[in-house]
DNA sequence: CTTTGATTGTCACGAATCTTGACTACTTGG
DNA sequence: CCAAGTAGTCAAGATTCGTGACAATCAAAG
């Protein structure tokens, strides 16, 4: 990869994009040869965040760092494959509550196991208190990173 | 990316996603603070593997993932704004290099001010050590991820 | 030297994605 | 009740990406 004599070490913003986007291809691919051929990398920011018991699309955009606008696409594309639907929020009759069917819980399902196995793979490599430590000073890093942002 | 259901520990591709957004926003909100607000988080496919000396936009899009034609419009772009400038390869009559210009050298600088900057904050609040540490290893998974994914 | 196959960069077109503003329905607090 | 804020949606425009094709050049084999 470094092929230029002084190798700059990368940094945070490099660092992040390469590692997402080979997890996305990793992930997506994966789901794919398991049947979830339909879903794209870019629903990842609903299908991530999604709760079992269903959750506010605002909250979603929030989470997500997406516009409500996208989120609320994003909720219709995946209504239409099937993976999750709209119901009225009890407590709010503003809010619809997006809850994942049967599909959409064997796609999670699916998911989580494809991660476990992808970090399990770094987890081997580095060994488990190094990946542990890790991951926990990633998010470290990623929230406070995080709060600089003014997310509306 | 899917929820884990209890420990709810966000895995790899929510807090690369969580980092690489609040990191660009931060970046390129100083950089246009610093006059230069003619460039988008897009552009940093480009500028982020720009090499004083040149480097052709092949290297560009593997270094990157993007596609070449991408590569293209980013540096037509760049080149419009002043920031850099196509010239022939000696060593390749099929290939140019790409250069920054003065401009773009400017630019290097101010962003490498300020990521260093912004990754000092991490270091103080974490300990020098514990950062240099999550760095090696960051940049570990992030190569080791890379390896799963096919670029042409 | 010539042929064959691979590589570099570009053009063009359609698809996917994001941004922005505005709007209705509803809730909250005084 | 009334004013201000919130949840979700509609619509239009801009931005960004994916795909196939192309001429020019290189590299290697014959």
């Amino acid at each position: 990869m470094a092929t230029h004599p002084e190798p700059d070490e990368p940094d945070l913003g490099v660092l992040s994009s390469l590692l997402l986007f080979a997890f996305q291809d990793e992930l997506f691919t994966k789901l794919a040869e398991r049947g979830f051929d339909d879903v794209r990398p870019r629903h990842g920011a609903v299908l991530a965040y999604l709760a079992p018991r269903g959750i506010r699309a605002t909250h979603l955009a929030l989470r997500s760092g997406q516009h409500k606008q996208i989120i609320g696409t994003l909720v219709d594309e995946l209504e239409t494959l099937g993976y999750l639907e709209r119901r009225p929020d009890p407590t709010d009759r503003r809010a619809k509550l997006v809850c994942p069917t049967e599909r959409g819980l064997a796609q999670m399902s699916a998911a989580r196991e494809i991660i476990t196995a992808l970090e399990s793979r770094h987890a081997e490599r580095l060994g488990d208190t190094k990946y542990r430590q890790f991951k926990q000073l990633f998010t470290d890093v990623a929230i406070h990173q995080r709060q600089w942002a003014t997310l509306d």
